[in-house]
DNA sequence: GGTGGTTATGATAGCGCTACCATAACACGA
DNA sequence: TCGTGTTATGGTAGCGCTATCATAACCACC
């Protein structure tokens, strides 16, 4: 009888496979104990959880998130904001909230923002949306217009790759200051001493905290930072080119270049070339970011690799946590977190020639 | 009454909106009618499809997509799978198809799949998370045994960006043939004469289109092809500098220089300016993929754009007709659809000298 | 042994929506 | 007048899961 109808209610809507209701039979339990089992809850007998768990792996049960959330209350819909990072950085983002997003149960929309529209557009917007929780990745995190505005919409914020500190919102990223300590350190292991620096725009926090950790290993190790080997590009590959030529020009010349970013060392790896230097040998190069750039540039390059994908992951784990603690009117406050970057050593860097 | 109730249930679980109980209510219909005017059925009168419109537009009502899908059926799931196409690549394609899933409600799981794996093991997660399609895009979408064993496994199958016909799956790519002729085109149109080629692998086929598209637009011009102006790389930058470096000591020189991708248009751009040829004054190179490393060149590079988010939407869509099909037992043929590509007219091109 | 507390499980009632059938209203030809 | 369609709407019953409360079983202690 219960079988008859349950078959029938299968047939007439092609469900996709076995229920709770199946699973609760087949473990002799009721459907109760086996959400219980599903979701970790700690009120169950040993023995009970094993019959389920037993009966699970036998029906190949796979939950359906679409009731779970109906039932659950419904799931915290997120929207990543983007305005036009690099296509891969994006995806790599893409890439780390999408799989936290279904294990939080989460759903994900993708909002573009382009600069240009006013902020209250956007707002509303999301508001359409039901948006209850947003991510906001470089370069529009740092945006203090756009970051408070959605703050003052009452919306919970995750700041993916922010570089300045804000009042509001959950901030990830990684410590610039010692990824460009770290970089700085690695090339004076391998012996270097004359190590020139390109960093970016000098309004940049990004820039001054690479320029800091920079000058901090030099100190460090008892090297004095030389002005000569020190020059500021726009992040730009030309700029890059640009700045390496003038640095490749001094007397007695670097032996390495660190620049504050991948397009820039590939501009230095030009330069280098013109001069038909040898990459490494002659000169190491290194960069920062690893984009697509790093890898397509031969030599490949030595750079510093942000965790975009676990970083987008944790804002995703975040803004759920924030949106499923309102509900019990507690509060976040705003909170920094620095992810652990890495050190991507390719074939860009060698000892001193 | 009846709101006493619904405000109750309400409270229970923090219902996030109006429900098309709601909307029933302020329009003076059923709830029935209500979800017939959001899925666009005919069989509702016009005065009343219009009252049902205001309200839903009065209490800003935005339907939930999870009772949708459990009450509809259950929503299409399919996977996008990756190798390691470029993150930007992928970036791209995520975009395309998160939006459409989101159109056509479907549930995008993002599976990885380094080719190591053997196929039945990727089949079995497959069937494990209920997936009833699969986006591939390339490069594994060639990949013979890949697609064989999926669509054996009784999947429907979108390939993005496939270069090589198959008997089963819908492949979907611009036609590279077309692309790469296209550009030899513009450079023809430029007022070059000697245009150098530098192509890929020979055994792909993608290689095979690349050139050939070249070698019709010469024909078309009355152009003959010089096999000193033809040679191979491996797609990496590398071995589009040393092509380049080969096809620059030709006598007379090219004008300019197609390379079958961006990296190797990367390369060629290096060797340019190993021997301060400026780009495009002296020298004019073209490039094919548009990724990232095309805007961080100097000069940014004129090259080929594939439609990558419309491709993979195109793909969900089609495997979302196709799943909602297949339980009337209709079925598809393998098809093939060419998008159209778009030629980016950057920097790196201009007039011979 | 009764009272109170804790713990493991079950029964019930929805979450918001749509499939399915029932109904009502009106048209048509016989 | 009756059937027999046709069209616009409503009622009912779930989709698969979980919140909530109820219950039963157990332990302890006076």
């Amino acid at each position: 009888m219960d079988e008859g109808e349950t078959q029938r209610a299968r047939r007439r809507r092609g469900g996709s496979g076995p229920t709770v209701a199946d699973v609760a039979r087949a473990a002799g339990v009721s459907p109760m104990t086996v959400s219980r089992v599903i979701n970790g809850e700690a009120r169950v007998g040993a023995e009970t959880r094993e019959k389920v768990e037993a009966a699970i792996a036998a029906l190949r049960y796979v939950p359906n998130p679409a009731a779970r959330s109906l039932a659950g209350g419904g799931q915290a819909r997120l929207a990543l904001l983007y305005d036009n990072p690099s296509a891969a950085f994006l995806g790599e983002l893409l890439l780390g909230s999408l799989d936290q997003a279904r294990r939080s149960d989460a759903l994900l929309l993708v909002e573009p923002y382009d600069g240009a529209e006013p902020v209250e557009a956007l707002c509303r917007r999301l508001a359409e949306h039901r948006i209850d929780g947003v991510l906001i990745p470089a370069p529009l995190c740092d945006e203090g217009a756009v970051v408070a505005a959605l703050a003052a919409a009452g919306l919970p914020l995750a700041r993916i790759a922010a570089t300045v500190p804000m009042a509001v919102g959950h901030a990830l990223g990684i410590d610039d200051e010692a990824a460009a300590h770290a970089m700085t350190r690695h090339l004076i292991a391998l012996g270097h001493r004359r190590i020139a620096f390109v960093g970016g725009p000098e309004r940049l926090s990004v820039s001054a905290l690479r320029l800091a950790g920079y000058a901090r290993a030099l100190g460090e190790a008892g090297i004095a930072v030389d002005p000569v080997l020190v020059a500021h590009g726009d992040f730009a590959y030309r700029s890059g080119l640009e700045a390496a030529e003038r640095l490749l020009a001094a007397d007695p010349r670097p032996t390495a270049i660190f620049a504050a970013n991948d397009d820039m060392a590939a501009g230095a790896m030009a330069a280098a070339h013109r001069r038909w230097l040898d990459v490494p040998k002659d000169l190491s190069i290194t960069g920062f970011d690893d984009t697509a750039t790093a890898r397509s540039l031969w030599p490949e390059l030595t750079t510093v690799r942000q965790p975009a994908a676990a970083m987008a992951a944790r804002g995703v784990e975040i803004l759920c946590a924030q949106i499923a603690a309102r509900c019990t009117a507690t509060r976040f406050p705003p909170q920094s977190e620095a992810m652990a970057f890495a050190l991507v050593r390719r074939a860009s860097d060698a000892p001193p020639g």
